[in-house]
DNA sequence: CGATGTGAAATGCTTCACAGCA
DNA sequence: TGCTGTGAAGCATTTCACATCG
């Protein structure tokens, strides 16, 4: 993608393959900065910025700058002192990092208005999550094209998964048939669920599991707008992105 | 800005409340673990659980024990020893604490499917959150009636939110048109953002913002698949929920 | 010089372990 | 007896501060 025409501020002779990423351990609230980095540096690329600070990189994330230069130090060191971050490249390793250097099969159960947005949006393409199949139970909708995909019964569910084991199931149906998509899709040998149905799904402890509820991205708001809106100068602020919410317990 | 009289430091007391809500600071992360706990009180409440212990909520969000009853606790002390919690005592102060005691004005621009998914939301009506005004810029889809609501043009948008000091703005345009809406919003007066476009924005920092990304939501998962999938019987695992990011760095 | 990269300190969240009460 | 509520211990993440190097 656009081939920068010879820039010179880029690093001398180091190309390809960067040193040992992923050797480290990520801690979970950088893994969720890393796309929103990823977000900006996209943007200021296209606007022709091929150098970033991480003082630039933190106020436009809203983010600490020193947070940003141990977060990306993580994956590695390629910054360069005195000048900053080259875009492009910072880009190139943050998708490295995310998994993102090749393509995912994305199984789409609930073609609702919802699964529809999913189905379409501009995003997952460009980043390599490829649309593979989409499900859902009205036979009014089942036959119809989206997003260049035929919607099939999720009866056809397993024959239609290619290789279950890299595919991410999206739940996007109404909450009462949730349980038994997940129940399905990890049945058919998928091991990632992302659940946008408004109900807590229960799968095996090895599945992968996110859980996003449009609506308590508002709750979460109310209780921000209402009884704790944070002091305007101060710094105990509310929140860009969503919230974390770890997983496994002992118990 | 609309300074609302001193109130830092305001001696609670009001009406009703058992004990003097939102005197202590509760932690980002219970926040966000606060709507997941009602999901789950609330389906018990249906299947006829009168009475929930630490351990079954906790098991069911997946969240250790321990960590239940600090949450809770933060927000008084209503469990009974020896039995656990009431369940629909226990919702009607967790919806207190969210401030989901009242009805929350929600504007929605960009009516694509997104925006409609999210007009349309069984979860949204029953919490309060009222949809009040619905805007988009195609000719085609402004006077559609959704969810019972005029679509508008963003013209009309300031005419048309009452009192924006209290609505929450949800942004479900494309990315290229998150920022003027966001501007627009904002100069209307709304206070609270909740962004889905894929694009991060700008505001002034006394605006609440919330940043949810689907596609983030992916890479998120392909970061686990991909390098990072935690083995299964560990306890150094993924996610349900969503991520954290905070907020306002001391620029 | 200016901005990165990083030990070390500070902060905040989670987990433990047990006293206390129904 | 069983389960909550909570100090205190244990970890993880954030922030600081500065040596380092292009």
């Amino acid at each position: 993608m656009v081939a920068s025409g010879g820039d010179p501020g880029t690093p001398g002779g180091r190309d390809g393959a960067p040193r040992g990423t992923s050797r480290r351990r990520i801690p979970e609230p950088t893994v969720g900065r890393l796309p929103v980095y990823q977000r900006i540096l996209e943007e200021l690329l296209r606007s022709g910025t091929t150098t970033v600070s991480s003082d630039l990189l933190g106020s436009l994330a809203r983010v600490n700058a020193a947070k940003v230069r141990k977060d990306l130090s993580l994956l590695g060191s390629f910054g360069t002192r005195g000048a900053g971050y080259d875009t492009a490249y910072l880009i190139e390793q943050i998708d490295r990092e995310l998994g993102l250097d090749r393509e995912w099969p994305i199984v789409i159960v609930g073609i609702g208005n919802l699964g529809r947005a999913l189905a379409q949006a501009q995003g997952f393409a460009a980043r390599g999550f490829r649309v593979t199949a989409l499900f859902d139970v009205d036979p009014e909708i089942v036959g119809q094209h989206v997003a260049g995909v035929v919607v099939r019964h999720p009866d056809d569910l397993t024959d239609v998964v290619g290789d279950p084991t890299d595919a991410m199931g999206v739940i996007a149906t109404p909450a009462s048939a949730a349980q038994g998509v997940a129940d399905l899709l990890v049945a058919a040998g998928v091991r990632s669920l992302l659940n946008f149905a408004p109900r807590v799904l229960s799968v095996p402890s090895d599945v992968l599991l996110r859980y996003v509820d449009l609506s308590i991205e508002l709750q979460i708001m109310s209780f921000y707008q209402s009884r704790h809106r944070p002091r305007a100068g101060g710094d105990r602020m509310p929140v860009i992105g969503t919230v974390g919410l770890s997983r496994r317990d002992p118990g």
